[in-house]
DNA sequence: GCCATCGTTCATTATTTTTTGAACAATCTG
DNA sequence: CAGATTGTTCAAAAAATAATGAACGATGGC
């Protein structure tokens, strides 16, 4: 039950590390999708500490992010007092939890901040104002297409 | 001319600074990006050190990344031994080259990992080699969607 | 060919990020 | 309520990542 990882979970495991990677998401916290992800009946945290040999601060503090954009789900096992968890397997799901939590932020944070340029800009008085509006104007329609690509790929990825 | 960053050069670096964060970029990388992208004229790996206050090492390290896909290219200035640089500003150039550089051998890398997991699960005597099999089919699912959508937003930022 | 200039490389140093584990709080059990 | 059991938090340690700068090689001018 609480054995050495099998070649399998190894080289699911794996995948998901390489994922939370691209992500910014700690080793830990994809090594812990992994697991779940490949497991046929939920885990409690004693159990993913022992499969992946991580603490228990680890355990806890990587199924909170997990949780927090809705990856993994908590599961009541009757008559246990732990918690179980379980990943969730609906990408979309997935998806616009990430999204909402760790992308929108970064992208409203930057709104705002091209607006503050454009500021800069029409206070500019050098020979080079012109320049630096058309570069401005440049980088607007990068940030509008990068903005109405992610709904589309939003929708892309249908209700499962 | 080597003077201090201008608030707006601040600005612009900024935005370019947190680009190369979700990229996994150097914070450097972003920095050198940025100040290239709002300089009305090319600059040499010295001006970029001395407006930055990094390193020659990091200058002409970062540099060295940010060419090998295609953000940056080199203009020959007449009369000057150094080499002088500029912002590629063809969005559609930059993430193809960031793309194939760096994001295609990975895609590949998990090709070939999954077909080894089939392996280990044709393999695989448990009860469980049903549930194993499922949950393998639904990962092929997003990695095809995620492969058919990156040809489609390349071609979603069209040709400036 | 010799000296000066320029860019790159890479071992070392600094910084940032992640993990650890012990202390703590919360909750159940009898 | 006392004693266990469970999960969380957070300061400290470890590990991973990035920056530095001196040494080096390459190239051009004289």
């Amino acid at each position: 039950m609480s054995a050495a990882l099998s070649e399998l979970e190894k080289e699911v495991i794996d995948i998901f590390v390489r994922i939370a990677g691209v992500l910014s998401l700690p080793r830990s916290v994809g090594e812990l999708y992994g697991l779940l992800y490949i497991s046929p009946k939920p885990l409690c945290i004693d159990d993913c500490m022992r499969k992946l040999k991580i603490s228990k601060g680890s355990t806890s503090q990587g199924l909170k992010i997990l949780r927090s954009f809705g990856a993994v789900n908590t599961v009541y096992v009757p008559g246990d007092r732990k918690d179980f968890f379980e990943a969730e397997a609906q990408l979309r799901k997935i998806v616009a939890g990430f999204v909402n939590e760790q992308v929108r932020p970064h992208l409203d944070n930057g709104k705002a901040r091209m607006a503050h340029i454009d500021q800069l800009i029409a206070a500019e008085e050098g020979e080079h104002r012109e320049f630096y509006a058309s570069r401005m104007e440049r980088l607007k329609g990068w940030q509008k297409r990068a903005g109405s690509l992610l709904p589309f790929a939003l929708n892309f990825i249908k209700p499962e």
